[in-house]
DNA sequence: TTGAAAGCGCTAACAA
DNA sequence: TTGTTAGCGCTTTCAA
């Protein structure tokens, strides 16, 4: 069980074990004859580099630190499978926690990261306050920040334009004729909730509409949360005609509630996402929404830690994607 | 940038450096005097400890690694959750990769974990297939597989009882009422698949009824292949009043099917699920199903793995969970 | 082209 | 109670 070392494969080789290391690391100053003779040693006796020795010398692990909310969110799921692939064409494995939108975890984790040495860090933040309150770390391991971002952060982040995703579903529901859109959902202190708002008024301003809010302030965003603020606002005289949730979580929680009161979408109503997680494009959901490129984001944020790290530059870099819009059926033309 | 090490510790308390390592590893060879005043200075100098040093000469890394085809499959990612939650409470960390169900890909990982010396590997494999492609590691590794297993393999795996699990589904189908239950998919070369084909025989064996099949093998699980074959299989006249889906993701396709052929479910006919995947428990969908307990099988299979690390005892565990039928509404009792 | 030796940051056995 | 030292498996100067 005890594993074979360079040094093992030297004395068997008959040579010096920096003979071996020159071997395997694909120098030039080494004899083709004895870098196939060494190499063949090493395939027959089984040998496989210990990675963690090397990376006490070189001073660089190979591992990234991948820190979300919960990869048992699809959203979060999809973009660790994204970042795992990336990473791993790039040479790099992906060193997994769970914060559980836990600040105080967040910064543990940092602690734990920084311990394990890993040559950077992908953190989907629990909010924006998590800049501030990471940023003692930030200057001690290259981070890129996903998804959540700040206006103005010294920090590198991806994330989408979500106050364009906003404003662009707006134009679709007017589009269709609708001229009553209520906007529905907020998570507390989300800046990505407050740009979609954002977005949403500026659409209902450019375009005349009356903006109507049912977006008490959730603590979290889920299925649950949705539900009830819907079960509520269903159970009134309904003034718009179709419905922009600031999720597909919350919009998820929209359609439990409607089929429980027997209003349909979208002959009743219109509903419209944000996010297209995997469950929008499930049948029976068929959630029309505002597309968040998940695999591009994973890219990007890959991509650009990477940079920072093998260039050793400085600085940081702001990526803003841009979101589409996914059409399903859960959006028809306004009723006359 | 430069991180602090023991010795810029040391030097600064005007200790020897393993003074340092005393006072931080708790060793109670030290002065309480000492101890506190080097911790402060630790705290003072930002310092964090080198986990990759410590585990070279521990020879332990303190790390697992977690090998699922693909953690973006929601079942795999609840798994994943469930795991670094375990682990971590137990002090290990997650190095997360994607097999893609890619049996050469799962060599090429071991073959990277090992290197990387993790202290042992959980994997979800691509099939009974890997318990064969990858037995010259196993003796190389404490290894734990999850989910697929093979009938008699000297390993370790923990799986959920997929004959009984079965066995049960089709008994919950008979008290609702129903005599003509067809059993839907299979997934090549799957001992899981299999086991669960055994169970639904042996139900309808032992409850008279005649078993009827339309499970061509897939080449793998997803809701596509489940929506093919149900939408040729709802094109012909119907000789059943339930089925009973391999999985969830084919109940999701013959969901699918039935939504775009405009049959009700469970008014036409009564459909059961066998996993239990969140997508299931999802407004509108609301698939009664056969659950396997993730949370469980995530617990057990660190603990599992984790005792074998620690007790250094060879041999292999076999951990069978049981699983429960969750009601939803996508069963009905019989029409008459 | 090869070998010897130092050192990465830490733990632990042995001395003092 | 504290210090000295060897060594974990590797890369990389510097000499030969």
């Amino acid at each position: 069980m005890k594993a074979v070392t360079i040094k093992d494969i030297a004395k068997t080789a008959g040579v010096s074990y920096s003979t071996v290391s020159r071997a395997l690391s694909g120098s030039p100053e080494i004899s083709a004859e004895t870098r196939e003779r060494i190499l063949e040693i090493c395939k027959q006796m089984n040998y496989t580099p210990n990675t963690v020795a090397r990376a006490m010398v070189m001073k660089s692990t190979k591992l990234l630190g991948l820190i979300l909310t919960g990869v048992n969110n699809p959203f979060m799921s999809e973009l660790a499978y994204h970042i795992d692939r990336q990473a791993r064409a790039r040479g790099y494995n992906i060193v997994l926690c769970n914060s559980s939108r836990n600040t105080e975890q967040e910064r543990e984790l940092f602690e734990l990261m920084l311990g394990r040495q890993v040559d950077g860090i992908i953190i989907c933040p629990s909010g924006p306050e998590s800049y501030e309150s990471l940023r003692p770390y930030l200057s001690r391991i290259p981070t890129v920040f996903v998804g959540e971002n700040l206006r103005e952060a010294p920090e590198s982040y991806v994330s989408v334009d979500n106050y364009r995703g906003a404003y662009i579903g707006v134009e679709y529901l007017y589009n269709l004729g609708h001229r009553d859109i209520l906007y529905f959902g907020r998570r507390r202190g989300s800046t990505t909730h407050q740009l979609r708002a954002e977005g949403y008024a500026a659409a209902c301003r450019d375009l005349q509409l009356t903006a109507q809010y049912c977006n008490n302030a959730f603590p979290a965003t889920s299925i649950k949360y949705g539900y009830q603020l819907a079960k509520q606002l269903l159970s009134q005289q309904r003034t718009f005609t179709a419905i922009f949730a600031a999720t597909d979580t919350n919009a998820l929680g929209i359609m439990q509630a409607a089929e429980e009161s027997g209003i349909r979408i979208p002959e009743d109503f219109s509903l419209l996402g944000f996010d297209n997680i995997r469950d929008s494009s499930l049948p029976r959901i068929q959630l029309t929404t505002v597309e968040q490129p998940k695999k591009m984001m994973a890219s990007v944020a890959v991509d650009s830690l990477l940079d920072r790290i093998q260039s050793e530059v400085a600085g940081y870099t702001h990526r803003i994607l841009m979101p589409t819009l996914i059409e399903r059926s859960s959006c028809a033309p306004r009723p006359f």
